[in-house]
DNA sequence: ATCCGCATGTAAGTGGTTACATGATTCG
DNA sequence: CGAATCATGTAACCACTTACATGCGGAT
């Protein structure tokens, strides 16, 4: 569901192929939300089908030809009622914490292991966010502020995710009982 | 893939039916995996199917019978194989950001009431978490400790989301471009 | 020569959700 | 008397992933 009104979301600021739509997925919401060209040519025949958005072949030379897709005013209407609906409570799945549940069936050296390695997850998902190229503060517009702030809260889950593993290490490497 | 493993997991402590491994997946794991229980009793089948669990059956008076499942040697394998397995990068969708992320197609007081709603949400999670009973911290077996840890990992989180949509509100407030 | 980028899609499978079906016992 | 608990499962559907298929043009 949400991937449908991602991609509303985004035709609704430049109209694109779904080949386009692939990079700028990656690139701009690529940090909370990842998807296939396979999801992404499906996703956009059912906005056609209903009517969300319209496609337009434009024609090329010496390559494939683009279809090019922009919203249609029911598709804004769609996008726009999206945003305003009730948040439904969202359940989040971690594999991770699954492993570390049932964790002391490892020997103590691999329980130590498995949490470096988490660490090490976390230290490199931190770098990949700070190095997303940011406008200055202060002075911005709201959607720039609202796109900065989605960034700033996977640093944040990052940050807590390293601190945590780092706690648990500490008390690991002292352990004895 | 982890659903399969956690079921694995919570066999290894005590042989269960379909119906019990659904209470205590809430119960324990609950808090960072969920699951319905006509998922639980097609991933039995598959257990049983591959050689992993085997079922028994207990005859009951007056209510159903219960199909009990317990570990095989080769159930257990599998489970300590995927404990030490490499961790694969966790690519986590939230659908929240999106929403953030297109958020300035609303009014500005939509958007205020969009990261109130988030933030209540934060405390009601967190609310969730501090209220389960916990051992006493200090001269905790490993699996304790480790189970614990999983808790507070969900309180860390839960913490980082309440402080960042604090943040964002504040900043909200004072808006004026 | 070989791979990468451009550009489209189909097919098959997995993991997860929702709805349906059954039927006895116990609690308020 | 109705609702909840015990206990099992099937069927259909949705979101997402992985693999396959095609073919031109430009860079290494």
């Amino acid at each position: 569901m949400t991937l449908r009104f991602a991609i509303l979301g985004l035709l609704s600021i430049t109209p694109m192929s779904g080949y386009e739509l692939k990079k700028v997925v990656d690139s701009s919401v690529g940090h909370f939300w990842s998807t296939d060209r396979s999801q992404i040519y499906r996703t956009l025949a059912g906005l056609v089908e209903d009517g969300l958005a319209e496609r337009e072949t434009v024609v090329q030379e010496g390559r494939p030809n683009r279809q090019v897709h922009h919203l249609t005013a029911r598709g804004a209407e769609a996008l726009d009622a999206w945003l305003a609906s009730p948040l439904d409570p969202e359940v989040s799945r971690k594999p991770f914490l699954a492993r570390a549940f049932f964790a002391d069936r490892l020997t103590p050296a691999e329980v130590v292991h498995l949490f470096e390695r988490r660490r090490d997850e976390a230290v490199r998902t931190l770098e990949a966010l700070e190095a997303i190229e940011v406008p200055t503060r202060g002075d911005l517009e709201l959607g720039e502020f609202l796109r900065l702030a989605t960034r700033d809260n996977g640093i944040a889950h990052a940050r807590a995710e390293l601190a945590w593993a780092d706690q648990v290490l500490d008390q690991l490497r002292v352990w004895k009982p």
